[in-house]
DNA sequence: CTAAAGATGTCCT
DNA sequence: GGACATCTTTAGA
């Protein structure tokens, strides 16, 4: 499957936040390709959108999210985790969506060694347990997701049906009035309860 | 099962 | 110097 085009991560990020859902994260690595569905993510945006890393206009951790759509955000957080957020709106508007949550579907051994668990519940539910499954960090901050290369996202080969869910986003303190939280409904792999 | 606290680096004021 | 788009471990019901 190829990888989406710039074309869907050129819109309105909440549009493109629901539109993510259902989706497949590809992660390639030297002897193992990694992917899982998107079955949750976050909608940030710019000065709109206090909740944003954005709101306070482009910094030098932030200037992914000012540039090309279709590009992984990746940022450190709390002292030792990785977030991985992609990039949207056209350039020089702020954009991104984190993704909040994963359903393991290939690779699933190589994601336990990683995360230390055999517990397949507990590889992915959560922004920074699938970074960790999936082996992203800041290297991959800038990545084009658009070509095949070490990370991108395509449609599912396999799609089932399903409904999407919203609430308010998770982890901020501003911007609550805002439900820009996706997920799939009634899916085990979607964080909190 | 739930609740509480600790770990820890980077960004921004 | 304070806040942070989090997770894990430990203690207790």
């Amino acid at each position: 499957m190829a990888p989406l085009a710039r074309s869907f991560y050129e819109r309105h990020t909440v549009r493109v936040a629901n539109e993510l859902l259902g989706k497949v994260l590809v992660r390639r690595l030297r002897s193992t390709v990694l992917r899982g569905i998107i079955v949750e993510a976050e909608a940030y945006r710019g000065q709109d959108d206090p909740a944003s890393h954005a709101y306070v206009g482009r910094t030098e951790r932030n200037q992914v999210m000012f540039g090309p759509p279709g590009h992984a955000y990746v940022y450190f957080t709390y002292g030792m985790h990785y977030c991985l957020n992609v990039t949207t709106e056209p350039i020089g508007q702020a954009g991104a969506v984190l993704i909040r949550a994963i359903q393991p579907v290939k690779g699933i051994e190589a994601m336990m060694k990683r995360r230390g668990t055999d517990r397949i519940r507990d590889l992915s539910n959560g922004p920074a347990k699938l970074t960790e499954a999936f082996a992203v960090t800041a290297g991959l901050n800038g990545h084009d997701l658009t070509t095949v290369g070490r990370l991108f996202i395509t449609e599912n080969d396999k799609p089932e049906a399903f409904r999407i869910a919203s609430t308010s986003r998770i982890g901020i303190t501003g911007g609550l009035d805002k439900p820009w939280r996706f997920f799939i409904k009634g899916n085990p792999f979607v964080s909190k309860k």
